[in-house]
DNA sequence: GAATTCTTGAGTTATTTACTGGGTTATTAT
DNA sequence: ATAATAACCCAGTAAATAACTCAAGAATTC
């Protein structure tokens, strides 16, 4: 488990296009011009979310980005996966001092945390942040 | 919000003297060896450790660190706050493509976001998460 | 066939991570 | 006192990664 900023990035390129996209196809342009990030970086970026069909694109005028699911059927997690992609899970990387016994016990127990952070992040989807936030702005509102 | 290795280190450091200082303060050596950590990268997190209060130290023989309070009472979150410490918070960091509207909404929900994972993590204590793998290996054992 | 947009990949820079090694100060035990 | 232990401190550095740049190509639309 690890949430960098490439991680940000990524999750606020899929809300970007979770808001637009009742406008059509989104370009990358747009996004880096909305979210002020690189082009090229985006590139990377959605190359890895189309690997893990997390979206769907199309070339030439017209083109862009779209979610390949509804909103509500992307969790954050799948997107903080994709980007990542490193496989990093060699709990125990064959290191001497590893051999399963006490010592390892906190390798253990990370990993443990490890699988809670997911197992939350896999519950939030991209619909539940944007409807937490309007609830928010109707409290504001009606206060 | 942020969760790098780093993070790790510290999480796992400190899930090490929450399951050993029963046997008295754990040094950092100790702890370098059990968990493979640099001795002198855990000096650096532990100067921030217990800048923020998560740890007590005692110097010389005998000394070492020990938890400032009770394994239930130390949340991963404030952990992670601790070594991170960057105080990024600047959401809408005064560039000019963010003056509110629309383009900035990604970045609010972003910080949305960010808040459920920092609540989540702060419900999360360190004797939870050995209490978890206490309960699966339990489990196992009765399978 | 020209413009648009994704796609791919190699290469660069900046930042952060993680470590190394030098020391000092406080504490304990002999 | 002296020596050993361990936290503390700090400057530097190597390695990794993040973030970006540049450049060319391939699919699509008009």
């Amino acid at each position: 488990m690890k949430l960098t900023s490439k991680g940000r990035y990524a999750i606020t390129a899929m809300l970007d296009i979770a808001l637009n996209q009742s406008k059509g196809s989104i370009t990358l342009a747009m996004i880096s011009e909305r979210q002020d990030i690189s082009l090229s970086y985006l590139e990377q970026i959605f190359a890895k979310l189309k690997k893990y069909d997390l979206v769907l694109s199309a070339r030439g005028p017209g083109g862009g980005y779209r979610l390949s699911r509804d909103a509500n059927e992307i969790s954050v997690n799948q997107i903080i996966a994709a980007v990542n992609e490193d496989l990093d899970p060699r709990k125990c990387r064959g290191k001497e001092n590893c051999k399963g016994g006490d010592e390892c016990l906190s390798h253990e127990l990370w990993t443990e945390l490890s699988i809670m952070i997911e197992e939350f992040l896999d519950n939030v989807t991209l619909q539940e942040v944007i409807n937490k936030r309007e609830a928010q702005v109707k409290e504001v509102a009606f206060a």
